[in-house]
DNA sequence: TAGTGGTCTAGACCACCGT
DNA sequence: CGGTGGTCTAGACCACTAG
């Protein structure tokens, strides 16, 4: 299921909210694709009808939301997921000497199963609906740093069940764009501390007493319906965590 | 008193960024100061020669910046400092039943101390500068929950070293506001995760061997400069730290 | 009612980019 | 060079707030 697109515009909004609106859903629903320019200002402007400069307010608030990126002589373009690495923000990434490290990235397993309680919760789909469920491991210089554990809904990510371990590469945000056309475009984080489960520890080669750093993320998509649920675990006396707060 | 206006200021820049810089000078410098209303738009646009729609944009720069804050019908106005009570953030504050719980804060300690090298380096002061130290506990329920080191450039704080500790208050940055007139607008903190100093652990009652959540937090004014760098510790069985990102 | 910010328009010129 | 977004202007009208 998708997110009821808004079939009929309010006109008590402001022009330049109910063309954001417009603008969004044609971003949401694949008309305008990650990475392609949108069509110039002055003929969204023309094609609705209102001045330039209102396009330019809506398209404004876009970028603001980090849907498009503009640039300047070129275009305007809807951006592509770049959570780059998000590893890297939790780990200490370099050796001793300070160097930094490549992070590799192996899937373990992969399976369908029903949705438990917590599951269907975070991904917004009924109880015991089918689920894919990864685990993964990434490491760093062939050590074990984090072992996760993925959830997606079937209904998009169904290829996935195809695929070859070895193509998945490793990062799995863009492989949901080109093999799923999901892009993800924003994610909630909750960090806390605790006791692994056995398979991570075992995973990760440590003893079940060693006090892990428990890293959940909703992953969204740019119409806001989650599309991964993420728990992730590694060895709490790598972890640091850095964040700016407005 | 006039203050001397900002002397660089680069025409190479488009106006409403010149604009831009200077209110955010005006800020920064107190002639606007915050909870207050600064000038209309067409009386900013007359006194800068500009258009208002330079002005407006001018603004809308530093309201995305989080700087100042536009209430219709009334005015725009200088953010206050608005972090509220961080402490929420990180840690779990409801009781076994759910029920929220208020925390209390309770200074410790006070002195003027030389800065080490990782607080003059945090605080972008000289090493050895003096340097107000506060430590300060903070409880909820009556039991504590986390231990502070609080580092202030002596410089504009000064006044603190005279204030009894009654008049402290649960919340330092409303008192470093009202008692300083520095506001603080933004903040960088890295979590990490480690065993508690000594003083830490005896301070918050726990074996010096139980694992700590550590986190280090500088605090900047308006202007970009570094107020405030604080450490805190707590029990990493009730850190929880949620965020969202874009 | 007077004053404020919010929205919208129309058009001019500039700066950047690829060909 | 042609096309794109970036900047700036000038003015109109609307919506909200306070007295």
């Amino acid at each position: 299921m998708t997110t009821a697109l808004p079939p009929t515009l309010d006109d008590r909004l402001p022009r330049y909210q109910q063309l954001r609106d417009l603008f969004a859903a044609a971003v949401a629903d694949g008309r305008w694709r990650p990475g392609e320019a949108i069509p110039p200002e002055d003929s969204l402007a023309a094609t609705h009808e209102v001045a330039v400069g209102t396009v330019r307010k809506a398209l404004a608030v876009l970028v603001a939301e980090g849907m498009l990126e503009r640039r300047q002589g070129r275009g305007t373009f809807v951006r592509r997921g770049s959570f780059g690495n998000a590893l890297a923000r939790f780990f200490r990434m370099t050796d001793a000497k300070g160097r930094p490290m490549r992070p590799v990235s192996r899937i373990l397993s992969r399976q369908v199963l029903p949705a438990s309680a917590e599951v269907a919760e975070h991904l917004g789909v009924a109880d015991g609906a089918p689920i894919i469920a990864l685990t993964r491991l990434r490491l760093v210089d062939g050590a074990p740093l984090l072992f996760e554990e993925v959830h997606l809904p079937r209904d998009p990510f169904a290829l996935l069940m195809d695929l070859p371990f070895a193509e998945f590469g490793d990062l799995l945000y863009p492989l949901y764009e080109t093999a799923c056309g999901k892009v993800v475009a924003s994610a909630r984080e909750t960090i806390r501390f605790g006791m692994p489960p056995a398979a991570a520890a075992a995973a990760l080669g440590i003893d079940a007493g060693v006090p892990t750093a428990i890293i959940d993320r909703v992953a969204f998509g740019f119409d806001q319906a989650p599309l991964e649920f993420r728990r992730s675990y590694g060895p709490a006396e790598r972890f640091s965590y850095s964040i700016d707060i407005r």
